[in-house]
DNA sequence: AAGCAGAGGTAAGGTCTC
DNA sequence: CCAAGAGACCTTACCTCT
């Protein structure tokens, strides 16, 4: 009668009973500096200096790679250090991705804006982010990985969980000896370094892999936390960022410790029943989730920041053209990966950055882009439009895989709650006057 | 007829992560 | 004048059905 819900096919760690006490040992790897690692090996030229990577991929192309004939076709180790483009020439929006450690010195990281790593450091040499590239290295890494240990759980490019439990060798030296294989495993694959962090659960060993970098390993048993955690500023936690972190640092508490000497209800009583006694336990190093080696996406989405702020009205034809871009990009994104989805939504940025989404429902599956663009288009029609857009996005959730949905689609429960379409909304091709 | 509780859904906003 | 893109998850409000 209900919605049959999305099959999860969570497999666990969860070890066939062993004979003897093993100890629970989770490692989490992280590659180090990734995008600008390797980037570096396709220019060895480079490296020891201030490089980063990012900022809009045209832009940077606009700068880059001109041979002495224009053609762009030198090979690429022979291109003098001179020739490559710097940060200082960049212009327009963007963000840095990844910086060589060399460029840190600098005070130049990731998700700073490429005009204010410009004034940090304008000698700094920029390449565009390569996802292809990045991605091959990615399931090289990852496939190195999973001939040791099979128990892995992908968190993103560049990092992983790994279960050692039941690994031979994965209990050897806390799992020193099975993270040493790993690493040698993945440098001999890819020519890269990687550090790892290896401790009673994913929570510990995510701040122990930070431990020492790059190229470390560090180890941390239960009996640590006193020692290693708990000086640590809170937001080293992983799910304490920014908002979370200034909240506590009124409230007085900066550090792990601090936190754990909080009471429980207090927490509860200043962050809510379950941020509370999650900050509770974190703060105590306790986490007992698994190393989930599969998961199914929830959602996909595309979006966009414009060169220039556009304006709703006077930039019509160019926030069309972009917004069935979107859409046709979000349908082309479903069909490659196999699903379909029944609630499409959009993500509007204004110029003063507050951010206004808007989603709808509909009793059926599509991946088909024009479905998707009159949907989403119909969601444009709910949402305020006199400030200026510096951001347009288009999304997709309450994805189903294409084998599997249901006939008829969702059952009552979930066409019943669905908002009735209003009588403007009918929306035949051309008929209303749709706003983009 | 009104009221309540719980389940489950949609919608909007927010936080956090790499 | 600046601050990307993609995705997961949480909270809150509100709705409907049982």
């Amino acid at each position: 009668m209900t919605v049959p819900p999305l099959e999860k096919t969570a497999e666990t760690s969860a070890a066939p009973a062993p004979q003897e006490s093993r100890l629970r040992r989770i490692a989490h790897l992280d590659m180090d500096a990734f995008f600008a690692s390797v980037e570096l090996l396709r220019y060895p030229q480079l490296k020891g200096l201030p490089v980063v990577i990012g900022g809009g991929r045209r832009k940077v192309d606009e700068l880059l790679l001109q041979g002495p004939d224009g053609t762009g076709e030198r090979e690429r180790r022979f291109i003098p250090v001179e020739d490559f483009p710097r940060l200082k020439d960049y212009v327009g929006r963007g963000v840095i991705t990844t910086a060589t450690y060399p460029a840190r010195q600098f005070g130049v990281g990731s998700a700073m804006g490429m005009m204010k790593a410009a004034k940090l450091c304008p000698e700094a040499i920029v390449l565009p982010v390569d996802f292809d590239e990045v991605r091959r290295y990615s399931r090289t890494f990852k496939a190195a990985i999973l001939e040791i240990a099979p128990v892995m759980q992908d968190r993103g490019v560049d990092e992983v969980y790994i279960d050692f439990t039941d690994v031979p060798g994965g209990q050897r030296e806390g799992g020193r000896v099975l993270a040493r294989l790993i690493q040698k495993s993945i440098f001999e694959k890819t020519g890269l370094t990687c550090s790892i962090g290896v401790a009673p659960n994913r929570l510990l060993a995510k701040m122990a892999s930070e431990f020492n970098k790059p190229n470390g390993i560090s180890i941390v048993y239960e009996e640590d936390l006193q020692e290693k955690i708990w000086p640590l500023n809170v937001r080293k936690v992983n799910g304490i960022g920014p908002k979370a972190g200034e909240k506590l640092a009124r409230l007085g508490i900066e550090t792990i410790g601090q936190l754990a000497a909080q009471d429980e209800q207090w927490l509860i009583g200043h962050f809510g029943k379950s941020t509370g006694a999650w900050m509770h336990r974190v703060a105590w190093g306790r986490d007992d989730s698994p190393v989930v080696t599969e998961s199914e996406p929830v959602s996909m989405s595309r979006e966009t920041t414009f060169d220039r702020d556009l304006h709703a009205v006077r930039d019509r034809a160019e926030l069309s053209r972009i917004f069935t871009d979107l859409c046709l990009r979000v349908a082309g994104d479903l069909q490659r990966k196999g699903y379909v989805a029944r609630t499409f939504g959009i993500k509007l940025r204004y110029d003063d950055f507050k951010i206004a989404t808007r989603d709808h429902s509909v009793a059926f599956y599509t991946a088909d882009g024009p479905t998707i663009r009159k949907l989403a288009g119909q969601c444009l029609k709910r949402v305020p439009l006199d400030k200026r857009l510096r951001l347009l996005g288009v999304r997709a959730s309450g994805l189903a895989r294409v084998e599997e949905v249901p006939a008829q689609g969702p059952q009552r429960g979930a066409a019943r709650g669905a908002r009735e379409p209003t009588p403007g909304d009918s929306a035949e091709p051309g008929t209303t006057a749709s706003l983009f």
